[in-house]
DNA sequence: GGTCGATGTCATCAGATGATGACAACCGGA
DNA sequence: TCCGGTTGTCATCATCTGATGACATCGACC
């Protein structure tokens, strides 16, 4: 099997969602919004799924059932179209209190990568290909949506070197996400989702409890920092 | 008193491990094997830190003080290079029982990718921009020095689902290998060596621990799974 | 000294890619 | 209907990259 991630069909250009307040224009063949839509909806995959250089701008354009030169129209070039990707990929993620507690997050992160493949995010982090201004960006979104409330949780628990452990945690994460989705293993790969995530829950939990706990962590299903 | 075909040793590509049998032609200049070796080693660095596609045969000429043409002449083309790198990093890793034990595996992970970087093996799995048989050469590698000899320990002290733990304890460790060696966040970069292993020994024992001895995690130096 | 294979150097090709600008088609309003 | 801006299409450029082959240089052997 390819290390590439092959997710489910794309619709085509259509079905954009709309966020400019612009009037609908119903039926309008020429529609600078939907295009740019689509085009943003097939960089996220793309980029997701090969990275930034492997990803050529032609490829976009096909997918997205539009021409590749739109990309210079509405977004400068490719560059700032990853970055656009990488946006639209942590404003997707805003769910409700969707990173709250380890084990949320894990079957968040692994949930989402087992329909979208890795996704722009963490290509840019995994990836030298890609501009500092890319990674920057990148790092920023993983570091505010996930590591810093998590520290905070396990800060609020008086656990020592919150912020370490966190970040120890996280990055476990993605290997972990990126070994079952690029499909290092076998396990790994064919297990369950939910077993998966117990297990995992089950060894970062031993990062993020407060020091006495260590014991309790056998509990996995509801286990980590703050679930609830 | 000098006599002459000591000659003086060239700095560059020398120091070249001649296993074709041929005899040693002291002081030649011309040396197909130092070349070879030569561009090897080059190849190892920069494939190691930059992945295959951002790496070019002329960059790696360079590096090598060596004409890039001859990677053609001797490797066949860039993609055989990479697996001979891929290769040479794993024979590089034969220590005396290096890979024998969580902490140790973790301390020899960490340790190596602080000095060199991901290295070639790591980089062919996290990217796609290499042939299915780089990432089939690479997977093989990781999965019979790492994953199968943890997997035996712990079946061996009757761990269940030992084979899917040691996968998932290789995954995470290369994601915490690669946030740190990517300077994904600032404590885990930052952070001695010797205390993230520890940190990170102790989490993944509780994966890698038989059903009772979960409660002895706190000890992280001699944790592990068969240390010793 | 001469020959010949091995080794190294160089120029160049073909393909891919990102970017750009000219041009065409379309739409709404005057 | 006519006009001007918007949107889409296409051809093309400059660059980079891997690969290839011709040629030069070296060293061993006769």
């Amino acid at each position: 099997m390819s290390a590439e991630y092959a997710g489910p069909e794309h619709a085509g250009p259509e079905a954009a969602a709309r966020e400019d307040g612009a009037r609908p224009r119903a039926g309008r063949a020429r529609d600078a919004a939907a295009s740019k839509q689509a085009l943003l909806r097939a960089a996220q995959e793309l980029f997701g799924q090969k990275g930034f250089e492997r990803t050529t701008i032609r490829e976009i354009g096909e997918r997205a059932g539009v021409d590749a030169a739109l990309i210079a129209r509405y977004f400068g070039n490719k560059a700032e179209l990853y970055v656009a990707a990488v946006v639209a990929e942590d404003n997707a993620a805003r769910g409700p209190a969707e990173f709250r507690g380890l084990a949320q997050i894990t079957d968040t992160l692994v949930g989402r990568s087992d329909e979208r493949g890795p996704g722009p995010i963490i290509q840019a982090l995994i990836r030298s290909d890609t501009s500092p201004e890319i990674r920057v960006a990148a790092r920023d979104r993983i570091a505010g949506r996930i590591v810093e409330p998590l520290a905070e949780d396990m800060a609020a628990q008086h656990v020592d070197r919150a912020r370490l452990r966190a970040e120890i945690a996280v990055s476990a994460l993605y290997g972990i996400t990126l070994g079952r989705s690029l499909g290092w293993f076998e396990e790994i790969r064919s297990v369950p989702r939910a077993e998966l995530v117990a297990l995992v829950t089950e060894a970062l939990t031993t990062l993020t409890l407060p020091p006495g706990d260590a014991g309790g962590a056998g509990e996995t299903g509801e286990a980590g920092t703050g679930a609830g």
